[in-house]
DNA sequence: CAAGAGCCTGCAATCGATTGCATGCGCCTA
DNA sequence: TAGGCGCATGCAATCGATTGCAGGCTCTTG
């Protein structure tokens, strides 16, 4: 037996008042146009009756949904989770819901659901999805749906975003591997038509010459998309250099675990025969053998700074849009070793 | 510059008919209604200006938001990701959309998102967050709105739900252990308030004897909850046994890691002193060292399972709610071997 | 004491789509 | 040719809450 649902009209009778003296008793910012006694009299009456506003009916009217679309390219990936709940914990106090959605890194599935969400009426997008040319993303912009990029971000900086300083993290990175005495390290690089990906690669450049190191061609490779099978894949395009590296540093943890594999397979010792760095310290790289060494970036802290980026008042267009860097730390840990170091371990193991 | 929204009244216009009429003819169910002509011609003046019906107006009339509230515990643990991409996935194609929220596993949170999602007016709700009695869950089904449980159920099997059938989960690992030799089988059971927690701990006990082996009180201890600190707190309340167990049944992979790291901190190895089984085989188990033994379920269609049941064509209600159970599997890796050749292994190492 | 100011409250329109009912038209049949 | 049937369409009410406007009341002030 379905519950008949409590509407303002029922409130509004209990009490013995209008509807509209009704709403406005419910509502905060409306309070001070009834008097004290009419007010308390119908929050009392709603409370009798349970009463919880139809947040349809009152969008319809408002124009606001209190709701916000929230899309990724998929939620299995370790490194959305606590993004997703960084936002939803941060849109939760001031009343907003999440709508969820997951990509796959396709364009037209993200243009689905973008259009499904803006049927919805969402008031506001975050998006996790973003390429560093990204017509959906200029389109959701233009539309005046208020959109904030999170992770990722696109060249148009007019868009707000809410992204790692890569360029902090690599250089962590760098200058670790050095400070450990390497001087060959190789890469193993993102895809290039995200930002992420393209930004560290560049700071890896950066970082390498800032070193006094000039980056050797040769050893870097790229991986097409942040997976373990890809970091395998374009790190095993490394190995016929045999030996001119004693480190790599990665575009990303997935990507790292793709060159344990890689080695483990080919019978090589992380770290006495390689050190390896991730990117983004995703959860359980602790445990693993050896433990990863990595950048790490507070993913929670980034959903949530993205979520009230969207929240703030819409600063007037003057203001350019902002994009927030969130800082990275180095995690040392053990993959990484210092080269004299490993030169005493025992000979290295020969490839099969 | 907010780009004007297009109604249905624009489509009517351009299309020369009235909104009644072009309502119907982009209704599928009421397309029959109207004649081809103007059917055809109301679709291409709705594709012309880019028509998105508003679905707060549609919603308020027919009393349908083609919205399913899911509620988790917490989006970061591993195992529920699979499961919400398994909903997502689910819900998409019949033009569902998710609203996400996480409770933490605390009653009142629980409450307040449930209360969010009914005045949202969800059409649905998939739980993740049922106790084995669970007011709340009682509520929501007793105020007519459509639930589904998912991975933990009621002990009111009224309610529809789709759990991994525990049973011959944890039946697989023990059965396992005892062909791989073991008798002297440990057991770190899971919170006894959820359904899992309390089938699985059920479970080991009958098939220890259905093995013929009589489970020592002794050798069980209980996690609160499902994670890696409680997990090692339970585990080390086993220490004091000194050797009467050679292996170590747990409910859960995080619980399960939980004890890695006790015995690395005691100076145990594993599998050589201890064989040990996980629960969910959730991602890169296999990357430990050493890789997990353990239970796997397929959590996306656990997932997807109940999206479809929620979707099901409410059956009559003489129809008795079904409970789904999800077959789990064995992965064997490398954390259990057998106690013949463990015995071969070098000499146990001392505990500190 | 009358007029004005201010505070509460009610009226009614409104948001955008859906849907029961009524109407008009064309066509078939007797 | 008139009566009748049915299809296609329009009219208008409706979902539930919000809000501009107007009206009534009380209280103050010249």
């Amino acid at each position: 037996m379905p519950a008949p649902r409590i509407t303002l009209v029922d409130v509004a009778r209990l009490a013995g008042v209008h509807t509209a003296t009704a709403s406005r008793a419910l509502n905060p910012a409306t309070r001070g146009q009834v008097s004290e006694s009419t007010a308390t009299r119908v929050a009392e009456a709603a409370k009798a009756l349970n009463y919880q506003p139809n947040r349809m009916a009152r969008g319809l009217r408002t124009n606001r949904t209190f709701t916000v679309g929230v899309l990724i390219p998929d939620i299995t990936n370790p490194l959305f989770p606590p993004i997703v709940r960084g936002i939803e914990d941060a849109l939760a106090p001031a009343g907003y819901t999440a709508l969820l959605a997951n990509s796959d890194n396709d364009p037209e599935t993200e243009r689905l659901h973008v259009e499904t969400m803006l049927a919805r009426q969402v008031d506001g997008l975050i998006m996790a999805t973003a390429r560093r040319s990204d017509p959906l993303v200029e389109h959701v912009a233009a539309s005046g749906v208020p959109v904030v990029l999170v992770n990722r971000r696109s060249e148009d900086d007019r868009i707000p975003s809410v992204v790692p300083d890569d360029g902090k993290g690599i250089r962590l990175a760098v200058r670790h591997l050095v400070s450990l005495g390497h001087a060959r390290i190789a890469h193993v690089a993102g895809p290039l038509h995200v930002s992420t990906g393209m930004a560290r690669h560049r700071a890896f450049l950066e970082a390498m010459r800032e070193e006094a190191l000039e980056p050797d061609e040769e050893l870097i490779a790229f991986a097409r998309w942040f997976t373990v099978e890809e970091g395998a894949r374009a790190f095993r395009a490394l190995l016929p250099t045999n030996g001119r590296f004693t480190a790599v540093v990665t575009a990303n943890d997935l990507i790292a675990i793709g060159c344990y594999d890689v080695m483990a397979e080919q019978g090589l010792r992380c770290p006495e025969d390689l050190s390896i760095t991730g990117y983004n310290d995703i959860p359980l790289l602790d445990k693993l053998r050896p433990s990863l060494t990595t950048v790490r970036l507070e993913h929670y802290e980034l959903g949530a700074t993205a979520a009230n980026l969207l929240l703030e008042p819409a600063a007037d267009a003057s203001t350019s849009a902002r994009t927030i860097l969130v800082e990275p730390t180095l995690v040392v840990r053990g993959s990484t070793m210092s080269l004299a170091r490993a030169a005493e371990a025992p000979t290295r193991s020969s490839r099969r």
